[in-house]
RNA sequence: GGCGUUGUAGCCAAGUGGUAAGGCAAGGCUCUGCAAAAGCCUCAUCCGGCGGUUCGAAUCCGCCCAACGCCUCCA
């Protein structure tokens, strides 16, 4: 039984899918004007980690996030019609076009370095204008919309559960609207379905109400539906948009009369030094700079599943570190069980057999909580110890073998963290293996001779280098640092 | 101003009525020519403060303090 935190009720609910063994799951991915940065890569951790304990638990998941490729409007009086991607191309001198597409390789590229896994359909706004122009024009037939002007504008107030998700009523957000509201709305609260282009504004369809293009907000209540279909499982994203993004897809969505999500999942913020990493602040890494100059992308896959998904988490150079070191635990307990597991005795080890039976109903009862990456890391590292003194106490292969399926299903296939990226070191991987054969027989030698000062000063030129090695009763070993 | 969240060791971070998980850092020990790795041990009488409820609270209630988030583009 698996419970979610669902922002409709913000409770936590017994998660019953729509149908038997398939799960429907939407992701609201970025607009792609930018570089994508240390938040964007949270949010698809968590979420992939919260699609692969579905699947693990023997769901098949369909996975659909898309990539918002329209620019919006910055600001809402701005007749200009100015949109981020379109100021973005002014900048970098391209086609809006151009930019979306630029920016979109390198999310996808970014996130694969965190393993997150692909999404089973990533469909792009632009090419979801028909559907959402059909979306936009049920929406006035019924009564949800109007236009003015080749704009089309949602009536917030026609639609009695806005705010719902939110927690927010309506009477009071009408205090917080902004003063220069554009006049030609109905009411200051009603959004954009529909904008009418400008001469100069480069990305534009036609429609019934003219040349223009999509509000935001309209693409993911239009694709959600097209691939899931009425009434699917999960819709998810960040918590910033909350408000007003997802309030407003359900308006859409329902105001059309279609049966929207059945809950609303929400990952929290990540905090530099206490305060949120957003790009207005402009205290945003992105992820490309992190991993050149901070550590390569399994840290922070680690680091983020340190911290529960809803929980705002701190990221500093500390938790990094942090992090690293950790990750290396993870990493050598299962180096050293695929080394010793060909030569190790047959037998088995009740108590290393004991803690892994632990170790598994502990991580299974932490996903099945609303997904408590935490604790269930508590116990992947509770086991570790047991793995640790089960090798030194030289405990029998089968169990040894369990404990390494351990490793592999939840550490690797769950949490995701044992993914590597293709580099081009790899392939001098043989290479350097023989190198490093010769390299330690040499040092053998002088070892032998007790010419200590020579097989130290060895030593310490390949840590210069990156190498380490340790010497152990069954021969020399050497890793590369990370 | 409206709505909401959080405050747990040097840092990160679970726990949400039964007497403080886990990671990092730090110190000691075992092993070792040395080092590394690994293991073992130590490391919050206490969970922002003050009251209350209870046999019992970090966990529930009240007040106070502090920080943060949304209400505007944001994952």
């Amino acid at each position: 039984m698996i419970t979610v935190f669902n922002s409709l009720s913000r409770s936590k609910e017994v998660f019953v899918p729509s149908s038997p063994n398939h799960i429907g799951m939407y992701l609201c991915g970025p607009t792609v004007y930018s570089e994508s940065h240390l938040g964007h890569g949270r949010t698809g951790v968590s979420f992939d980690v919260i699609r692969r304990w579905f699947e693990y638990r023997g769901f098949t998941v369909r996975f659909v996030s898309n990539v918002t490729d329209v620019g919006h409007i910055t600001t809402e009086s701005d007749d200009e019609g100015v949109d981020r991607i379109g100021q973005r191309a002014k900048l970098e001198q391209l086609e809006p076009m151009e930019i979306a597409d630029k920016y979109m390789w390198a999310y996808f590229r970014d996130l694969e370095q965190l393993g997150i896994k692909k999404p089973s359909i990533t469909p792009r706004a632009t090419g979801h204008i028909l559907e959402q122009i059909e979306m936009v024009q049920r929406l006035i037939d019924r009564g949800h919309a109007y236009e003015r002007d080749g704009n089309v504008y949602f009536r917030v107030r026609s639609f009695a559960a806005y705010g719902q998700l939110s927690g927010k009523k309506i009477d009071d957000l009408e205090h917080g609207t902004r003063e220069d509201v554009r006049e030609e709305k109905d009411d200051p609260l009603d959004f954009a379905l529909w904008k009418f282009a400008e001469p100069e504004h480069i990305m534009r369809w036609n429609s019934p109400w003219g040349e223009g293009f999509p509000g935001w907000h309209i693409e993911c209540s239009a694709m959600a539906l097209k691939y899931l279909g009425e009434g699917f499982d999960i819709h998810a994203g960040g918590l910033d948009i909350q408000f007003p993004h997802h309030e407003a897809e359900i308006a859409q969505a329902e105001g059309a009369g279609y049966k929207f999500a059945k809950y609303w999942l929400h990952g929290n913020m990540l905090t530099i030094g206490g305060e949120k990493m957003s790009k207005s602040k402009g205290n945003y890494i992105s992820l490309a700079d992190f991993y050149t100059q901070k550590a390569e992308p399994m840290v922070l896959r680690l680091a983020y599943i340190q911290s529960h998904y809803r929980s705002i988490a701190e990221v500093s150079d500390d938790t990094i570190e942090g992090a690293k070191t950790a990750l290396g635990r993870l990493r050598e307990v299962k180096r050293e069980l695929e080394r010793r597991i060909p030569e190790a005795n047959e037998g088995t080890s009740a108590t290393l057999e004991q803690a892994i039976a632990r170790a598994i109903h502990e991580f299974e009862t932490a996903l099945d909580d609303d997904f408590n990456t935490p604790k269930a890391l508590a116990a992947v590292f509770d086991l570790t110890r047991e793995v640790n003194a089960a090798l030194a106490a030289g405990a029998g292969k089968s169990s040894l073998e369990k404990a390494l399926h351990f490793y592999n299903t939840f550490v690797g296939g769950v949490l995701g963290l044992y993914h590597t990226t293709q580099n081009s070191a790899r392939d001098d991987a043989e290479l350097l293996k023989g190198l490093m054969q010769i390299a330690i027989e040499a040092r053998g030698v002088y070892r032998q001779n007790r010419d200590f000062s020579r097989s130290d000063g060895l030593r310490e030129r390949l840590k210069a280098l990156g190498v380490s090695l340790e010497d152990t009763a069954s021969g020399t070993r050497w890793k590369l640092e990370s």
